[in-house]
DNA sequence: TGCCTTATGTTTCGAGGCGAAACAAAAGAA
DNA sequence: TTCTTTTGTTTCGCCTCGAAACATAAGGCA
């Protein structure tokens, strides 16, 4: 088990073994879901107990790591001093969608030090407008948080395509925006000096399921992830992280097409997954107004209504059509329904499995499972926090220089 | 550009510097596409003359590198050693197809040291007795090899699901095997000491492209490889990266349904893409026989016979509805035609793209492109020889001790 | 021809960081 | 009280790299 320095083409020295390990260590306490001591990080990582003993001293000294009260358990030789990561370190979390606005604090230890979620109808609303009272709920937010928080960076998750690099919302047809540089009006709104990155919803979100805490793994590492907004985002989980691909184009499962004859979709093409199993396509069907909820439609389906039965089933079809296409691309046959999906998991379950298991080639191998993201709303805040932590974890030496 | 360690969780000591340092020059002398001298490696690594050399003389000494004759440039200053990958390590490739045998010997360098190449009809063939041409054929190839080469190892390209780990082939359709365990098979036949790994044929392909020599980045960092063999196979390539995924049932790209109501496939699915795209599929259309080649028919359509027009436009529709799915997906724009395919990517084109710019969400903002892997046969033994070369380069003071 | 300039490669020295091993500390067990 | 066990600390030596001076091998120019 050597360890091996990643590809940047840069040689590596003294100060580079130095970082190395001090995110190493960081890692091994914040991966463990109880307190850890110098002598575990040693254990764990092979270091010397001496090694690993400098290393958190350091980390102690940056505030990255807290030392917890000692542990009264009987246990015989000297007591250990329990090892967290450090509470004053945390992130913002942010998120803009069609029906919420939702700010979050999250700090390393994975807690929601504070949160303000607030229901909203943002559907064709003016950018600048909404992102004035993202900006109002982000101050309360924060002047309600913990005095000696130190905020390490944001991110705010949107409902649509993003590049991450410029910070330009490419295209959110459920809001409305398209071609939205935002670094400007985040930085108008927000206050002087954090850096708030954009992302993908669902990307997000997923890894509100790949990591329970900030580099602590999750009960799956390779699964596909479906955000059900009112259109159907998804992303690839691979071995713990979130596969982003070149650019932000990845993951619009709801646009992948589960019948070529079938009616055109906004995007140009035809019978996209969207038609068939987003949110306002599943109410229709089910003769339910659009704002109805995926609890309503559920209501309806379990309590024999046709119409909410056929919804589902005809949902239950064409993800199953899409779903099988990407299972049998990707390889991944765990697929986790988020958003307004997740409701409806449980009625989906039976029949969607029936038809991945005889569309996936690997079914007879490995059954794919269909499993439910059941947690807080907006999940992509929390999400967007975990990512600026993760940044944190990658290289802590940075915060202490 | 700090360099970080791998996730490993594992600590990071002084040797683990160097082990690094040692793989990062020898990739950097690799990635170049002429000679490097030990300054170059500093210039580019941002190590010291000092240290560039250091480790170059360790590799040369271990025969990873090798001094080449000096260049009689007319130029300024002391007269640069050039550097060059040391030509004794060179790694297998093997493939079995459903129509052919393969055996190649790749070097270090990238250069094609020995090669045998058999035309055969496989499908349905005895494993045994098909691994027992193989050993004949790889056994005549290392006979006739240059004395003095370091076999650093070997890779099998076979046409199905293979799981890489334990070496046992899950499904070949197209030879009829099924849960063959190779280990055994390849053990009796290939010279003792020599580790040959499975590899699926898409893959291992897809490297031939990702990368022109060991260590050195091909054209493309991101694209899509669609294998036309019987069967259509494919692989995602992320930074260069074949993404394999936890195992080996990514890439199925044959198995993708492009028309639910379509007609029943093997596979247990209906309307797979491999049911209009793949090679019996276009040649029934076109009204050729099923042994005739993708030339054939590539021929008969563009002197404007009809069965073989309309054969290549229902293959282009089917290749878009599937492809514009996996691109909506994963969000790579590129897609590289292999194999069969190849040949008639000129023939493809046109309307292939056609579909994907209506199909696919990001098209407006990055056209998808359709390219052609023309090459020699078998690219799959050349990808598996470049696998196992990789190996080296991920760790070579693993050679040297 | 002889000296200067320039680029490459080598040698020497010092500093940073880790491992090994002895040591100190803090508890339970006998 | 003394022994045992486990954790944490200190000291020392080794490894590897960077810095800087030095050596080498060429072209340029008078």
């Amino acid at each position: 088990m050597t360890q091996r320095l990643a590809d940047v083409p840069s040689g590596a020295r003294q100060s580079t073994l130095r970082t190395t390990n001090l995110g190493l260590v960081l890692r091994t306490v914040c991966a463990s879901d109880r307190p850890t001591s110098r002598s575990d990080v040693a254990a764990t990582t092979g270091m010397t107990r001496a090694t690993a003993a400098r290393l958190v001293d350091e980390l102690l000294a940056g505030g990255l790591l807290d030392e917890g009260e000692r542990d009264p358990l009987p246990r015989r030789g000297r007591p250990a001093t329990p090892l967290l990561p450090g509470a004053a370190f945390a992130a913002l979390g942010l998120q803009v969608d069609a029906g919420l606005l939702a700010a979050r604090v999250v700090d390393l230890r994975g807690r929601v030090v504070a949160e303000r979620v607030e229901q909203a109808d943002l559907r064709g609303s003016e950018p600048a407008a909404t992102f004035a009272r993202l900006g109002v709920l982000t101050e309360e937010l924060l002047a309600g948080a913990p005095t000696g928080l130190r905020l390490v960076g944001g991110g705010l998750a949107l409902p649509g395509v993003v590049d991450e690099l410029t910070g330009v919302l490419l295209r959110a047809p459920n809001l409305g925006w398209s071609d939205l540089p935002t670094a400007g009006l985040l930085g108008d709104v927000l206050p002087a000096g954090l850096t708030v990155d954009l992302g993908n919803e669902a990307d997000l979100a997923a890894r509100t399921v790949a990591q329970e805490a900030p580099g602590r793994a999750g009960p799956h590492r390779d699964f596909l992830y479906l955000s059900g907004q009112i259109g159907i985002g998804g992303a690839v989980v691979l071995d713990g992280r979130v596969v982003t691909g070149s650019s932000g184009w990845a993951g619009e499962v709801g646009h992948v097409c589960v019948q070529p004859d079938g009616p055109a979709c906004s995007c140009g093409s035809t019978g996209c997954l969207e038609l068939y199993a987003g949110r306002h396509a599943l109410l229709r069907a089910a003769g339910l107004p659009l704002d109805a909820s995926s609890g309503d439609l559920a209501r309806l389906a379990r309590d024999g209504d046709p119409a909410g039965a056929a919804a589902v089933e005809t949902g239950a079809w064409a993800l199953g059509v899409a779903l099988a296409g990407v299972v049998n691309v990707v390889g991944i046959p765990t697929v986790v329904l988020g958003g307004h999906l997740a409701e409806l998991a449980d009625l989906l379950r039976p029949a969607l499995e029936g038809h991945l298991a005889r569309r996936v080639l690997s079914a007879r191998w490995r059954a794919p499972r269909i499993l439910s993201a059941r947690g807080p709303l907006a999940a992509g805040a929390t999400g967007a926090a975990l990512r600026a932590l993760d940044g944190v974890l990658a290289d802590p030496a940075h915060r202490l220089g």
